[in-house]
DNA sequence: TCTCTATCTGCAAACAGTTGCACATGTATT
DNA sequence: AATACATGTGCAACTGTTTGCAGATAGAGA
């Protein structure tokens, strides 16, 4: 059995099922660019297949429901709406300047501490994958203080 | 000059202005409870002054404003809405499951290696103050795996 | 005290995302 | 293939937050 159909059979066996939604979320996902907002989800569905329309509170609870079974990360890079990729591949991390809204990509192995002494003092499991940082980046620290 | 008279004169030298409306938003902070929605917010302010009326676009503003200011944090703490805190007392951070919607509340230095990480590799000032992590507690991460 | 102007406010419209509900459908079972 | 029901979808209304704009005002300077 292939990884995919493991993952299709171990949702179903929790109740989940595989609708032709959830299919075109998907593979908008894995055809769009790494970091997609759930509008660019809806036009790269409608730009393959123009007779069908998906609403958007379905792509909504959709990418909920991947984020949830862990398949799609959901982050904010400091505009005003999420962004949504799959996980897996290309993994970082983000430094979103608040300055300037630049965005730095990390190597994500920086939080593994954080994740393992809150995993061994709480028992809680952390979702940091392809998460922001907020602050100010080098350039935008000069000049914060008064004068 | 007292800290608070230095901090307003710093802010007026840059250009900043306090209006009542400010000087409300502030206010309405400083007597509710540790962690505020802008609704809250508006609700304490028309309790104590049921004349007056502040925007509601005025008080997120002025909230977006404090927090700029690094006086006041924003933090989702896994709601719809997010929560404002004055700074500078009671540090803490937040582990927010997403099975059971429960928060524990942690010691604020797990983060300082990271915070000191990103500014030595990258020269990022990260803005870590009174922030969530979210994921799932102890609890319901029991009968997460299919079954 | 008066003037000046950059900043701030209120209003209304817009935006991203969520929710309630009635109907539709994927999937297990037969 | 037909049945049955839990889960998912579309629609419309709603919530929390942001934005554009015209008029108001805090605070600096004369
Ligand atoms: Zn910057
Ligand atoms: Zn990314
Ligand atoms: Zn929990
Ligand atoms: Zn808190």
């Amino acid at each position: 059995m292939s990884d995919h159909d493991e993952l299709i059979h171990s949702l179903r066996a929790r109740g989940h099922r595989l609708t032709p939604q959830r299919r075109l979320v998907l593979e908008a996902l894995q055809h769009g660019d790494h970091h997609m907002s759930a509008d660019e989800i809806a036009q790269t569905i409608i730009a393959h297949y123009p007779s069908i329309s998906v609403d958007p509170a379905t792509i909504y609870r959709t990418l909920r429901w991947l984020r949830d079974v862990d398949l799609v990360s959901e982050t904010s890079l400091g505009q005003n709406h999420m962004v949504y990729a799959l996980l897996g591949s290309d993994d970082h991390h983000h430094l979103v300047c608040e300055g300037c809204s630049g965005v730095i990509e990390i190597d994500p192995s920086i939080l593994d501490p954080v994740r393992q002494e809150l995993k061994a003092r709480y028992g809680f499991a952390a979702r940091l994958a392809h998460i922001s940082i907020f602050g100010l980046c080098a350039r935008c620290q000069i000049g914060e203080h008064e004068g």
